[in-house]
DNA sequence: TTAATTGCAAAAGTTTTGCACTGGC
DNA sequence: GCCAGTGCAAAACTTTTGCAATTAA
């Protein structure tokens, strides 16, 4: 997603660009994996910017609601978030506990349609997270 | 996984049967969905067994361990456990916040094959949830 | 101006740690 | 009796709430 479209989603939600919000847009842009709101809090502080954890809280909140980010839920992580364009999937170390992102190259749509036919429930996300050894980890 | 095999994997881990133990092995073998902490507590409070806390998630910790259940992250809701056996996939309904534990038909093997390839990344576990819609929620 | 955003204080919820006591085997 | 398991108090960590002050538009 653009810096331009993100702009323009926090505008139709009467949103005003403030320093840590556009910040944080650059710090979510600029990840390559989910953050925790620790760690937002870290990156902001390289930036020289201090913000409240009230602050970060509220934002993050905000930015999901409005649908810039999404959460994402790793085992023996924190809740954390990530960009919500460019749909991800996420490689998870045991060894080092990295996390890399990875798109998928298989498709979940006819799974989708089973569940819709089958349980009757309507599919609209999904979270595929793999759980192994990284390259360095796994000798 | 039975009752016995579950009582040898623990006495390997030179782990004694207790009171606690045992109802919370009863409960995880009748949950049809993952529970947290709170609920875990709640459910032996039925059975009429206080235990504290700090018991509850040291034995959360030593089930995890010894492979007995395993963490499942879920958006919208706090770390929660499942009996490792069968492998389930779920169902998070974002209307009424619902959890369906589902298997999954579809086979990942060729994709897992392709992340050792291509990634140098082992898997030994993953995760994939479903959110949208159930069928009460869906109208 | 004025409503959105922020910081501060405080509370609520979750998870862990240290230590002394209890109870399975 | 030994040592795993337990409860209690306390601390660490995460997230939320209320309110007054600040600031982008």
């Amino acid at each position: 997603m653009e810096t331009d479209e993100l702009e323009g989603i926090i505008k139709k939600r009467n949103g005003r660009m403030t320093r840590i919000r556009k910040a944080m847009l650059d710090i979510f842009s600029a990840a390559k994996v989910p953050l925790t709101a620790s760690v937002v809090t870290e990156s902001l502080s390289k930036r020289h910017i201090t913000a409240d954890r009230t602050t970060i809280y509220r934002e993050l909140r905000f930015l999901e609601e409005t649908g810039v980010i999404r959460e994402v839920r790793l085992v023996g992580r924190g809740r954390s978030f990530e960009l919500s364009g460019g749909h991800q999937h996420h490689l998870v170390c045991l060894g080092c506990h990295d996390v890399k992102s990875v798109s998928f190259e298989g498709h979940l749509d006819s799974e989708e349609e089973r569940l819709l036919r089958d349980e009757r429930f309507r599919v609209s996300d999904h979270s595929m997270e793999f759980y192994g050894l990284c390259d360095k980890c796994s000798t």
